[in-house]
DNA sequence: ACTGTTAAGTTATCACTGTTAAGATTAAGG
DNA sequence: CCTTAATCTTAACAGTGATAACTTAACAGT
């Protein structure tokens, strides 16, 4: 996700090809090297060999260049947790697994926690109404539980409270593992995986 | 907390009288109303009618400011909780009050949960060692948490872990709590107290 | 092939920000 | 009372997001 993009295109015209993804890329990797308030979008525009008005083409101002940003982001959170839901489909362990690729995301991306969550109106559909799917992240979660709660006969309002509960723990810690100088130690850790997954089933082995 | 600060001192002395007191009450209630990133160094000084560089006579630059603001911050959160500490001491529900003080604390102060977990090294103090005090709201639930643990005989990792498992849960939820909306929209509900400890207790009642 | 239209970039400029240096004013203490 | 240090002002700098006016290039239709 964080692969260093190019600063120039091929042909040096007059046009640059496909600036607002050499933009997105830019930034994007300016965002998780630096964090959000050392994101320039001068700076960006200077990396991508353009002037620093160009952007105003593509973007209508800074927040929509970050809510773009955002929006690939939390594209490429849906896809892990997806590909999670895949490999572990029908599986007990579903949603611890789900959860850890959760928290493990924002561990491999500390920058993108408060981007994610500070502009965009995620909370809405996940606290106020249970059938809203606005946050895919917290939809996938959601499915999976459903697939648990087939078995148990309890409210539609029983469910969405254990539903937030698990979501509040999940995110809480990716919370945690956001905050500076964590992702530095806990990288370096072999077996971080499996600490996340202990802290997540704690209340399960008690 | 949240209360409007008076724009200038009695006296019209050169000298201000206590510019870092009416700079931090100030850049606080800034802060809680319009949000972090737009919280200006020299619009806190022009509102406590001092010149754009006199803060820096008291704070080295506005990182420290801010962090000024979050010791603050910081400072009032533990009070509530250990108020709440007091009133609920013995009592079995001790633990899920402190939770909700927690969350409380940031529905009614969203803008400051960002400023008070985007720089300061709280999560070192969580994650990585049992017997850290350096986060005051952790060590509260900490301590409340292990009058509990008296008990049970687990081991000190198995403690650590749902201690973890908790604050997470509690964290998670202030966290979505503070997202932009949530805010104005709880606050209408009168049970919003009860909801929200309906959500911390979900697992419980399963 | 010419041409009008439009999209995509440039330059210049604005208001605002954090920050620093140098100087003015005041408070405090021997 | 005079020195000294703390506190505040003014002036300036570089960097920021943003807008307006202009330039260039691509592209369609005749």
């Amino acid at each position: 996700m964080t692969e260093k993009p190019e600063v120039k295109m091929a042909k040096e015209n007059y046009h640059h090809g496909n600036l607002p993804q050499a933009l997105l890329r830019q930034g994007l990797h300016m965002l998780t090297e630096y964090g959000e308030e050392k994101l320039s979008l001068r700076e960006v525009a200077k990396h991508c060999g353009v002037s620093p008005a160009a952007p105003y083409s593509h973007f209508k101002n800074k927040n929509d260049f970050i809510q773009a940003i955002n929006n690939y982001v939390m594209l490429k959170l849906t896809e892990e947790l997806q590909e999670t839901e895949k490999l572990y489909s029908g599986k007990k362990s579903l949603i611890i697994e789900l959860g850890l690729t959760y928290v493990l995301f924002f561990l491999k991306n500390p920058n993108c926690f408060s981007i994610l969550f500070s502009q965009s109106n995620h909370a809405e559909a996940i606290l106020f109404d249970y059938q809203d799917n606005a946050n895919p992240a917290f939809s996938v979660l959601k499915h999976a539980a459903e697939s648990i709660f087939e078995n148990f006969p309890i409210s539609e309002e029983q469910k969405h409270n254990i539903l937030l509960a698990m979501w509040s723990m999940v995110h809480g810690l990716a919370a945690t593992v956001s905050m500076p100088g964590v992702a530095e130690r806990m990288q370096q850790d072999l077996d971080t995986e499996q600490r996340l997954r202990d802290i997540l089933t704690a209340f399960q082995q008690s």
